[in-house]
DNA sequence: CTCGCAGTTTAACCTATGTTGGCCTTTGAA
DNA sequence: TTCAAAGGCCAACATAGGTTAAACTGCGAG
């Protein structure tokens, strides 16, 4: 079961329809998570990999005494233990809401790369395309307002959901609680939420019960400094 | 010319003999460089990877308006564009004191790989420690105060060029000025230098001429709640 | 229904860190 | 030797964002 995972490849790869196909025959056994739940855990040394075929996850590392930072997020179609492949996990990736995973066994995934080098390169294109976003991730941490943060992360995960699909109209599905973002920016809930209140009342977006409506996409990305080039998407959206 | 190569290589994994060799007989034309020249820029599409041989370099992105963001180091023996094997640069690469980089091309290094397994491993492991240590320093800048944050640079830094063999004592050459490191943390520079002269007075460690000294290396790790599982050394200093 | 919980919102107050601007020190080029 | 530039340091003041605590809202479970 491989859900989007073709797709996914494709955004940073062309592929052949031998490629495709040995994808699409990947094993993988699917297993339910509900929101909250741990994927895969700080210290586990995974013998598959996890892929997401519905719903989104994050990255964290929680602290001792509790603060905890979200380092990315997960949207369907992508692994979200590839490092596993080589290492074992010094971080922990949670479900944000309910979602479906698939696990590929190590051994059926080397395979894959072994024999189709195409798959193999797209892959790690993903996985640098990964990096790419928590470099961004940082400069925002470093360098922008949380007004300018909170903007760009908006656009960051609706340019991401857009291209593969899952932004209708100018709406998408985005379960998030002010208390993740806050995590994921470096901000506290309280902050979090006096700037999505300005955000709102500019009219760039609303952001209710999960669902995030941009209203104003060239006044989002200003206020967010967005770029999407750091992406590598095919097309930047409008 | 490959300099610390193999030796980085073998960090992060186990190599056989003949990926030695096949490692210390890549091409490479070296270059030098001084302090403050780019390495590699944005937008540039590599066609050569570029090996630290000596020196130390920095990725950083720098805004229209001036602010930068330094998002990692690199010490002697690293590659510091490998993503440009499949990517092209969304950020720039620029040395940090004088440095002389290999450029490897792109077909021989592609060759290495495909021919020598074991090696492919290694690297893809250094790319995804680098990894590790990014999203380190997203919980340091998101979660952090600029005291801890300071002390967990210099341990990392420390225990990198330990595991290398550029300590000597408690001593290392780290010739980064304070707006280096301000740019790095996503502090002030003004603060950079009190939170510093803390640092100091508290005698944890010396910080002159680009001369770092740990002189109280628990405290330090404490200081910074640094926990050096994140670098995926073989060995913690001390 | 209604209880309880998770999430959101407010308000009052606080502090870590930023800003500005000036001076001091070191270094290295002329 | 002296000068300029880069780096370091210092003090006064400003503010973005943190903290605490309490109320409000919506919703699923029983």
């Amino acid at each position: 079961m491989v859900g989007r995972f073709v797709e996914t490849l494709e955004l940073y790869g062309r592929l052949s329809d031998a490629d495709r196909e040995a994808v699409a025959a990947l094993p993988g056994a699917v297993r339910r998570f509900e929101a909250g739940e741990d994927i895969v855990s700080e210290g586990d040394a995974p013998s598959q990999c996890r892929l997401l075929l519905s719903g989104l996850a994050f990255r964290h590392k929680t602290l001792r005494d509790g603060r905890r930072q979200i380092m990315s997020f997960h949207v369907p179609g992508e692994i979200c233990d590839l490092e596993g492949l080589l290492l074992a996990m010094d971080h922990s990736v949670t479900a944000l809401s309910r979602a479906d995973v698939s696990f590929i066994p190590h051994a059926a995934m080397e395979a894959l790369l072994d024999g189709h080098p195409q798959v193999a390169k797209a892959l790690w294109r993903t996985e640098l395309v990964e990096n790419a976003v928590a470099r961004e991730w940082m400069v925002g941490m470093g360098r922008r307002s949380a007004y300018a943060r909170i903007a760009h992360l908006f656009c960051e995960m609706y340019a991401r959901l857009r291209a593969i699909g899952l932004v209708e109209g100018a709406r998408c599905w985005f379960p998030i609680t002010q208390t993740h973002l806050s995590d994921a920016l470096g901000l506290s809930v309280v902050h979090t939420n006096r700037v999505l209140q300005a955000l709102r009342g500019e009219g760039l977006l609303s952001f209710r019960g999960g669902m995030l409506t941009v209203h104003d996409w060239q006044g989002l990305k200003a206020a967010g400094e967005f770029d999407a080039s750091y992406l590598h998407l095919k097309a930047d959206p409008v």
